[in-house]
DNA sequence: AAAATAAAAACGAACGTTCGTTCATTTTCA
DNA sequence: TGAAAATGAACGAACGTTCGTTTTTATTTT
């Protein structure tokens, strides 16, 4: 018998796993502050005191969801892991796993926005303590290795990098029902990322 | 004697405005939902019932801010009245004028979050119908009459343009407690629209 | 200019509701 | 058979808003 690495999930831990759920669909629907106790242990399927059972306060809900949802989990090692010949192959692959892993609906770049909106920033320092000690080797070696870079600041090209990124969902939430949507060539990650690459200026 | 311009504001101006301010010093820090009428009343400098005397609730007080915060107010006409040869030129002194107008501390990039993590875009197609129709056509002119553009598509150019706007700021306020902050240029705005305009690849 | 007056503004107690959390108890699970 | 989990009533605190009243302001009339 091999040694315990997955045992089957516990009664405990599939509550604590809904309750986490339930609490996301409505942090992201209503935000934190407007999302009451009684709604999550309701979409949870549970009763209000049950939740105090696996959480000791609303706030250790988000915390955990954070922590869970962090991009440092699976987002982070999965672009670590890009390959590319050029600086601008490896990139673009970067960007084509990052988005695989976000998915449709980025749940971590919304729970930023409530967590800068609702909680001032208070778990901002441990998000990027996460992130940046990680990724910034990798665009430093990038800068060093890559001769076809113009930018040679590693952390600049970085906070670039996750800007392009963050500011492609931000603004894909802000237009996506409005006509400006409509006038998006088809794949508007591929030209977001064509103008990171290469500018918007043409070389004389 | 001229036509009554503008007058001595009346009391009920002064308050109202005392009131918005107070708002949006708490909602800036707090967010939304955790920011009470009494602690509007407080730092505004009047009692709890005073506040309804010219707000009907506190949905209208923060309606009432991202009114006059907006930014087609005061940025958008600004931006608009850039100038330069070259698109680049134009482009720059566009961003350069936006900063200005924006402050150093950007009140409407943080209100635009709240908005979307405690109200889920409620009043966001509001903020987007009034900005896009007027800045549109102007990148349709852009794109037309500069030859030096890679970029064709108006569209996203303009959302380009804003993304790399809004995620310079956001960027900086999660870096900027961080050990990051230090490794960036003396001017990394100019760095950051210097990537917007040319990409970071090195063209061959 | 002073007095009168009606409207606007300010006040703070009070209302009904909802909030996060606790607790004693019962049920389920290992 | 003990521990873990679930229950829902109960608690005190805080919430947004209302209300009757008083004070201040702005305008009109002497």
């Amino acid at each position: 018998m091999p040694a315990k690495t997955k045992e089957t999930p516990t009664k405990g831990e599939i509550t604590r796993l809904a309750v986490e759920d339930a609490a996301i669909e409505l942090f992201l629907e209503y935000g934190y502050h407007a999302t009451s106790m009684r709604q999550i242990a309701k979409r949870a399927g549970l009763a209000l005191g049950g939740i105090y059972n696996h959480f000791k306060s609303k706030d250790e809900i988000f915390e955990g969801i954070i922590i869970d949802k962090h991009p440092y989990r699976t987002i982070l090692p999965a672009v670590l892991e890009a390959e590319g010949e050029s600086a601008e192959d490896f990139l673009r692959n970067a960007v084509k796993i990052a988005m695989r892993e976000l998915g449709e609906e980025p749940v971590f770049i919304k729970l930023m926005f409530i967590e800068m909106a609702e909680f001032n920033g208070k778990h901002g320092s441990l998000m990027l303590k996460e992130i940046a000690p990680k990724a910034l080797p990798i665009f430093e070696k990038l800068v060093k290795t890559r001769k076809s870079l113009r930018v040679s600041n590693p952390a600049l090209l970085m906070r670039s990098f996750f800007g392009m990124m963050i500011s492609y969902y931000i603004t894909d939430i802000i237009i996506s029902k409005s006509v400006i949507a409509k006038l998006m060539p088809k794949n508007p990650m591929d030209a977001y990322v064509d103008i990171f690459l290469h500018g918007i200026i043409k070389e004389s």
